[in-house]
DNA sequence: ATTCAATTCTTGACGAAGTTAATTACTGAT
DNA sequence: ATCAGTAATTAACTTCGTCAAGAATTGAAT
């Protein structure tokens, strides 16, 4: 257990802005947090004591001016590193991070089944693996986040349902930590990479963004008032339901007309099957290789699911107002981006209601250790937020 | 103005809660902020003194036991007047509310133009008319909140953008103070609704909901994480430009088949005039009256409304997650709520994703005054949050 | 009746956290 | 060199809330 160093809120939001801001003066932090200037002192001094924070060299300080020069803060990256492992049903993918949860190694491991006690034995060696890379990882990583998809209780670090892994109530932190020996957090998968964008990536600086992740499903993560949207009963973000499509196909939710049922990769697969193109038994990738050599029948077929997709997405916007969209995918969808992109902009345009189309869409390919890394920005958010 | 009583973070706590959750005891405000005893007492101590809370007598005391029997604190209604208006384009509606939000009064005003200067005059006039009504009001009542519909910056009390008034950027809070002499608050209408229920009504204790009005248009509140979503382009809440009814109806928003092209007044009056039925010229009343009398083509056009309604509240619920979806309409939506209401549950049921289902629907009822009460809650709630 | 245990509320000393105001540190320009 | 301007630090003070002890008020046991 690392010794929790944010115990006040002034702690807190100094560390967290030098850490998701970059370096900042002090005089720049107090501006910006309505602190007084000597709170700012106080506060950062125990962080450079003991090693997080550092004051810039001289040379590396930014603009010169009349008076004296300020000496920002800075995080020192390799004071701690953590560990993020999201969890698939056919394997693991683990990365060990620095403090600004940049992958530094990544390490996948397959799994032969989804049993829990064997997935738990499989992770311990990842972990193990991973820290044996480095020996200064074995010394300063003292916390493991898991990203699993479904639904998640951070708060007890339960797992309380994940169909993908057919897993109920199962207490993952409480294994994992017995099993590694570190302080575990378990979150959900969209959620982490929500959380990574908020302070790591491209929802810094925003109080409410969104994140919609296009892959074998299409899942969505919230941020309002700056803090992530849990929802009430295990279930948020689910934009793959949005029912866009009227009362045509019918989705494996049970419900009618949902993105995910026209825009997900199996419906994707079958609409081109049923356009009798892309070969006789066309699977995803020959598909993806016949829309980009040009195949009308195909293009067709991926232009209705960015239809749909652009629907949702401003459905969203409308409801949540959202300052920024984050367009992510995983990799299947990744590859299949650049055919959705331009009628995602397009219908997206044409149905969010007045103003929210002025909302920022910023369009992020995330590889899978992303979502690994994911994991480790909530190993980090839980550390130093009090 | 009113001298603010909420100076720290402890007195609004303890005094938002003896507002919002009724009597309780100084131990039991302890037990669930985490407070100590001994802080409530210290803050709760200014607001009996002022005469904004009271213990209650031991008659009124609850359930006896072992042990010094607790004196539980209790909001004094009386002791301070708020006045709420809802600015319509055709009409002023005021109440005057005590602290706990209850209407006392009321007081229309019909609206002969829009032009800001005019309405500003005739708010005047209704606000000194509903303070004559009772000496004590003039002597505590300091604050003014005004709903509106359309784009408002709360912080600045300034109103955007307000497409039924035909108003940009206008001061109205300015305005309004200058012409009443009050502290006034200005908040988008459904926003204040919501925060009304927040408050003091059925989203009391929940840190997340959703507060739907089915009305001319369709709108949604959404409070997460105990916060009202306020939306970055201010948009948040369009529920009613949800596109579940594929490409069909065309929208006077531009978009296609949005929840109120089909649902709302005007278009299910178009439907029920291109099924001819409910005379030559129907109206909504009309219709409402065929509906009720059992014309079945009539009431298929009120169960495809019922039915779009069902499906964006789902598609809000799978998003969003919220803990209740409380459902409301003005006037005219509630009078045909009863002919939605089993579609609305039947759509929203088989639309909802997974545990999205378990999420609480409320029928409520509101009045045209319950919107001005709305705007009365949004004053108290400016006044007593830190 | 009196004592005791239980529970609520109050009080005052203390401690932690942050503010203000004064001081020191450092720079470029006159 | 002096000076004006900005950054950071320091020390005294304020404020808020905790802690621990005690006062208040009841029901139950002796």
């Amino acid at each position: 257990m690392l010794p929790r160093l944010t115990t006040t809120p002034a702690a807190t939001t100094v560390f967290t802005m030098v850490l998701t801001q970059g370096p900042v003066s002090r005089v720049e932090i107090a501006k910006r947090t309505g602190l007084s200037s000597a709170a700012v002192t106080k506060a950062a001094r125990p962080f450079i004591e003991k090693g997080y924070l550092q004051e810039l060299e001289a040379t590396e300080r930014t603009a010169p001016g009349a008076g004296r020069p300020a000496s920002p803060l800075a995080i020192r990256p390799d004071r701690e590193f953590f560990i993020g492992v999201k969890i698939t049903d056919d394997e693991l993918i683990g990365v060990v991070t620095d403090l600004r949860a940049q992958p530094l190694v990544s390490s996948h491991r397959p799994l032969a089944t989804t049993e829990v006690d064997s997935v738990v034995a499989e992770l311990a060696e990842l972990v193990a693996g991973l820290l044996a890379t480095d020996p200064s990882y074995g010394e300063r990583c003292h916390a493991l986040g898991l990203a699993v998809s479904g639904d998640v209780d951070k708060a007890h670090g339960l797992v309380r349902y994940s169909p993908f892994l057919g897993w109920r109530q199962v207490p993952l932190a409480r294994l994992a930590a017995a099993a590694t020996g570190l302080t575990v957090t378990v979150e959900n998968d969209v959620k982490a990479l929500t959380v990574a964008e908020q302070w790591f990536g491209d929802g810094v600086g925003a109080s409410s963004f969104a994140l919609v992740t296009v892959g074998m499903g299409i899942g969505c993560g919230l941020v309002a008032n700056g803090r992530v949207v849990a929802g009430a009963h295990g279930v948020a973000g689910e934009i793959g339901h949005i029912p866009v499509g009227g009362d045509e196909p019918e989705c494996h939710c049970g419900g009618r007309g949902c993105v995910e049922a026209i825009a997900g990769t199996a419906p994707l697969v079958a609409a081109v099957r049923a356009a009798g193109a892309a070969g006789e038994e066309p699977t995803f990738e020959t598909a993806l290789a016949a829309a980009h050599a040009g195949d009308p029948a195909v293009r067709a077929v991926f232009a209705r699911a960015g239809h749909a997709i652009g629907l949702a997405m401003a459905a969203m916007a409308n409801l949540f107002g959202p300052e920024r969209i984050i367009v992510t995918g995983d990799v299947p969808g990744l590859a299949a981006y650049d055919l959705f992109e331009e009628q995602i902009n397009r219908s997206f345009t044409a149905q969010a209601f007045g103003a929210a189309a002025d909302c920022r869409l910023l369009l992020r390919p995330r590889t899978f250790e992303q979502w690994a890394r994911g994991a480790a920005a909530v190993a980090i958010q839980t550390l130093f937020t009090l």
